[in-house]
RNA sequence: GAGCCAGUAGCUCAGUCGGUAGAGCAUCGGACUUUUAAUCCGGUGGUCGAGGGUUCGAGUCCCUCCUGGCUCACCA
């Protein structure tokens, strides 16, 4: 910024004169900690005055202020590490005069070294009483307002980091994503899965039909795509002999931005070999819940004021059924072509009259049944025209062995037995081409590693976003990414 | 991409009918040795998102634009 403005600057020289006058060194990196201050709670939370008077054990804790409560000779601050808040206790008899009075002139959002032994204040907080102290980092800055926190969600998408400092929800929010996502791999790993990295460059973006974002290689001079699916690098790998791997990433779609959809997200996709979609729906809805357990150590959750028990077994219910006995459409409409189309003009659903009857079929379940879908429950038997990669049904080829998992409304899973007939997925793809879907060439190369045999397999992309929104309570997509994207601009 | 809503001090927010821009917190100066949004006294701080228009006069009314939120569309 080319003009702080003055408080910025006043802070600025605030700290070359405390520098000058106290002697200090500009921004140390001296300072180490022993002591986190959840072990610092650990070990004296529970015990009392009397105890603790005996405790003369020195503990070093850093930490940013942030709040305090000054005197004339004796000061409380709060102040935060990583793993949690503790006060701790200035007086001047005890850290000196001097040190005294260059405490009394450190900042909220300072970062701060201190040691000292715990005690328990008058009303029974447990506190460090500070022996001394070193000014770590000035905070140039000022903080929020303590009492509000920090409200302007454009200001806490921008600045992440703000929000994080003062927001302790958003902080626990992202440590959840972190165990949930350690949990997913551990799952993974105990099962003999492997995990794999595959390109996020692409010369052909397949594995889905959003649209790509573009970019170039200069030295290539070659245009690529970043990924939209690892999907068909994933098959490749089956093809190549792993039989069970897994990716957990980013995928990148080039489409509309809204609470359930970031341009970049993050997305879990895993194929097991000798394995169908059947086995998948009791391979997910076991880790899912076992994932819950771990991390919130139950499996009922609430999300957004509604109870939903991710308890195994989870309900089952065909996509025919659900337009039907969620959607409220009548069953004769899903089986004729004619009768789908005048009820989707009826109903709102924007159609081209090129729509197929599986199409058809598809948008009217996502219209009618797809929010109502509290969940959790398997939506099975998608329409082969909406499939491409998938396994045709072996008693009716119509539709595929495929399935969506909705909880809450939101499809936070699809999975389905891998097609691994290599002419039936050339007509496939040709079928996209011609449709003008997907990436508008066939993947010859991923049609060739099918002709050397891939063995049957079941594969599944799990939403890990909106799998964090449904586990942490978050409404928007946008609360469980760190840095969500937005418009380029910088705030005043 | 469309509709609706919002943008005022570093932060959280008031601002009536168009008539001299306010509060709390933060910050600065002072008092204060057990506070919990500490308290008390005094001060600094504003391109009212940007630009244009109407008007004697615009934070307030009108237009355009920017940014964000929600809903819809695309998508997962």
């Amino acid at each position: 910024m080319e003009d702080p403005s003055p408080l910025i600057r006043q802070r600025i020289e605030k700290y070359e004169q405390l520098k000058r006058e106290f002697n200090l060194v500009h921004f140390p990196n001296t300072f180490r900690k022993d002591t986190d201050i959840e072990t610092f709670i650990a070990l004296y939370g529970t015990r009392d005055a009397e105890e603790l008077a005996g405790v003369k054990t020195v503990h070093r804790l850093a930490g940013r202020i942030m709040a305090s409560r000054k005197f004339g000779k004796a000061s409380f601050i709060h102040f935060q590490d990583s793993t949690g808040r503790l006060q701790a206790f200035f007086e001047m008899a005890k850290v000196g005069e001097r040190p005294y009075e260059l405490f009394k002139k450190l900042d909220i959002g300072d970062i701060i070294g201190l040691w000292g032994a715990p005690f328990k204040t008058k009303t029974g907080e447990l506190s460090v009483y500070v022996e001394g102290f070193e000014l770590v980092t000035k905070s140039y800055r000022p903080l929020p307002e303590k009492w509000h926190g920090l409200r302007d969600v454009e200001t806490r998408y921008r600045q992440r980091y703000v929000d994080l400092i003062v927001s302790p929800e958003v902080r626990r929010t992202f440590v959840t994503r972190s165990r949930i996502i350690s949990a997913i791999r551990a799952y993974m790993d105990e099962r003999g899965f492997l995990e794999v990295e595959t390109p996020m460059m692409q010369a052909i973006p397949g594995g889905a039909t959003a649209k790509p974002f573009r970019t170039h290689h200069n030295a290539l001079d070659m245009d690529l795509y970043m990924r939209i699916a690892p999907e068909l690098y994933l098959k490749r790998l089956l093809v190549g002999g792993f039989e069970k791997v897994y990716e957990i990433n980013r995928n990148f779609r080039n489409e509309g931005i809204s609470t359930r959809h970031n341009p970049e997200f993050t997305m879990m996709e895993f194929y097991h070999a000798y394995a169908d979609h059947e086995d998948l729906m009791r391979f997910t809805e076991d880790m899912i819940s076992h994932v819950a357990r771990e991390v919130l150590g139950t499996t009922v959750i609430t999300y957004q004021g509604q109870e939903i028990d991710l308890g195994a077994p989870w309900a089952r219910m065909t996509l025919k059924e659900a337009a039907c006995a969620v959607g409220g459409v009548a069953p004769e409409v899903l089986e004729d072509r004619a009768k789908a189309l005048s009820f989707c003009s009826k109903a709102g659903i924007e159609v081209s009259g090129g729509e197929s009857l599986g199409d058809l079929q598809l948008a009217i379940f996502e219209k009618t049944a797809e929010d109502k879908l509290v969940g959790p429950v398997f939506i099975t038997s998608y329409p082969r025209e909406v499939s491409p990669l998938s396994r045709p049904n072996g008693n009716d080829p119509s539709v595929v062995d495929r399935f969506e998992l909705y909880i809450a409304g939101r499809e936070i899973a699809n999975a389905f037995s891998e097609l691994n007939d290599p002419v039936d997925q050339r007509s496939r793809f040709e079928e996209q081409v011609r449709r003008k879907e997907g990436p508008g060439e066939v993947d010859e190369d991923y049609i060739r590693a099918l002709e050397y045999g891939m063995p049957p397999a079941a594969g599944e992309g799990i939403g890990i976003d909106r799998l964090v929104m449904l586990l942490t309570d978050s409404p928007s997509i946008r609360d469980v990414i760190l840095f969500p994207l937005l418009r380029k601009g910088d705030l005043p």
